[in-house]
DNA sequence: CATGAATGAGCGTTCATTCAT
DNA sequence: AATGAATGAACGCTCATTCAT
């Protein structure tokens, strides 16, 4: 029962150890790679940041192009996760749990993000990669969540894309100096409130209603 | 009495044919630093483009860097202007005016735009100086106005600074694709109705109105 | 009939300067081509050679490649000249004409020949492209001389092919040592003689003739 | 008289096990280095080719220079061997038996001697220690023989120098293809027939002998 | 004023070798 | 003895900038 598979052991704590290396140069060049963008990061800078030999870098990474690849693969599987649960979500009952969430996953890792829209802004290929393919089927999500109240005669008659469009934007303006680092992020208290903020706005505007 | 102005004249211009090729090489240098990235972008890149030797940059400005600073001072002075035309308009009636005056004038010239932002994102010395010194004479006034609403009880009591944000927020996401690249700059007329959707949502959300 | 075409003139004058530091950058490498070969080379140490900053290098190649295709393709001209002159020289009346002609053609430029030598030992593509697909139509000229003279009644019958190859060998014996650059080039006259030595070989071989 | 040997046997055994190992290593190197160059091969080829790990090489040669070396000196024992059976070869009678054997060492381990052209060509050090210092008692042992015949009135005079290298030249050129690795190595019948044909051409030429 | 040519500084990357295990 | 990991040194090459014409 005990000390089986030494073999194996050894070979998942070494992946193990290669698998957090790897993290750290992400990490590490995602840091540098939001602070000066990638161009602007030399290899240098990243092997230092890390407190490694330039060359060790390639033991882990084939370039310096591939861990940026690396950092943007890891928040596409983030935002791959997100449409998980927001479709698991079947009845999300409000917005504000929706909005919650988005906020909540978009908010981890930070830089990551940072890095994916600098990107996406510069490169057409990150841009559909990376976020417009990606970002599809949430949007879609959303617009046929708009679509279903508007339906039950919840909200009234609008083009479900752009509102799809608005809400999204909303909350990422109520984020971004966070995205941006010039905010920390928001505890989950603060962020609930955000969410509440942006959903009310979206939900009945900023006028007084009447009746 | 003669004689007197041609040297003047000569002077103003060769001023005039100064400010013009220093004009072209902004625009060209604008387009390709919005399409690849300043960095990406070399000298030759924009020689190329304004169809000059490269050196030949080098007799109106003093070198890539100043490039781009006149490029965002040409951006930050259109913010400074757009703040005189806010003031001027002293009763602006309704939203809708304010935002279609907002997004005409950050949708001319998109390109320098797009540069600014992808150079404010990742500069925190360019977010300062071009865009949140700038920037902050216009939500202010914005800010004030929806105080003034608000006094008025028209608007509910609200955050003002969390509603301006999300107010500048929705109409950026509304002219994002077309910033990012990926639309035509809407005609005047389209431009109007976005605004007019915008403020729609912003004054009284998506839910139906009773009463 | 004075001054015409100053920018024709200057044109040429201009390319004439580029062809010549080509050239120069072409001899030095191939000097260092040739004593310590291709990969033991570096760019420093050619561009120090011409006496030039490596960048500048790049100003008349694309790169060290370039470089060294620039003369194996300079070699390969002569060779293709080469044939031109064998096969203008309708009656060579003698072996020792062509020899000689083949020896004075191989030995100027001796420095491209052990670069292309060293190249071709080493690279299938080089070999092929550079020296069996050069030196097939002087081989065949050769066979064709050599099968001639045996249908006269001349030579004894032997494989064309195999004396060809032989006599091409003897007088490489005969020159490799100016060719791996031990030996100083041989004089015209000293040069005759090898000639002579080696159709001597080859046309009556070492033993003492009977008859 | 007990358990004596065993220590002693191990001792041989693991040393037969690192002479093996150091061959290995040899021929894959000897290989590489025919095929790509000794600076195009890396110590990670050769080790893949031994499939064994890279730092192991170390564990028998000093480093990636050391296994060049040890491959010249290799060939090196090969040409003293060769020198010793032509010294022993009292009576060679013809030439044939001598180049017959001269093309037979040189044959054997072609990858090696293709190695130590490559290596002579552009090294002074190694055409010095491994080729003239080597090839010298060869040649010698062949001048004489040379001078021999011609005292007997069995050549007529000729300088035999220049004859020993023609004669060299012309098995050489016989055998080029198979050492550039062209062609594969001919049969011990083959390789008779060319022998015969080399000092055919030596002995008596082309020409038709007359009387 | 315009420019072709030149260049130093620095980049991403490779590789023979060392070292800890 | 064997090796995966680490690394310094050096490479080929790019590019913003300068300079002579």
């Amino acid at each position: 029962m005990v000390d089986q598979s030494p073999l194996l052991k050894e070979q998942t704590r070494r992946e193990r150890r290669i698998e957090r290396q790897r993290k750290a140069i992400m990490d590490a060049a995602a840091g540098l790679f939001a602070q000066k963008g990638y161009l602007a990061t030399t290899t240098r800078d990243i092997a230092e940041t890390v407190d490694m030999g330039e060359s060790t870098l390639y033991g882990y990474f084939a370039g310096k192009k591939e861990i940026l690849q690396a950092i943007l693969s890891h928040q596409a599987e983030m935002v791959d996760s997100l449409l998980v649960h927001i479709v698991e979500m079947e009845d999300p009952q409000s917005f504000v749990n929706l909005v919650d969430l988005l906020m909540e996953k978009i908010l981890t890792r930070t830089v990551y993000n940072r890095v994916l829209i600098a990107e996406a802004w510069t490169s057409e290929d990150v841009l559909q990669e990376y976020v417009l393919t990606r970002w599809q089927p949430v949007m879609q999500r959303l617009e046929s969540f708009i679509s279903m109240k508007t339906a039950a005669g919840i909200f009234r008659p609008i083009e479900p894309g752009l509102a799809a469009r608005m809400l999204l934007a909303c909350f990422i303006a109520a984020i971004l100096p966070v995205l941006r680092g010039i905010e920390p992020p928001p505890s989950a208290q603060q962020r609930r409130m955000l969410a509440v903020s942006v959903v009310g706005i979206i939900s009945n505007g900023l006028s007084i209603q009447e009746g």
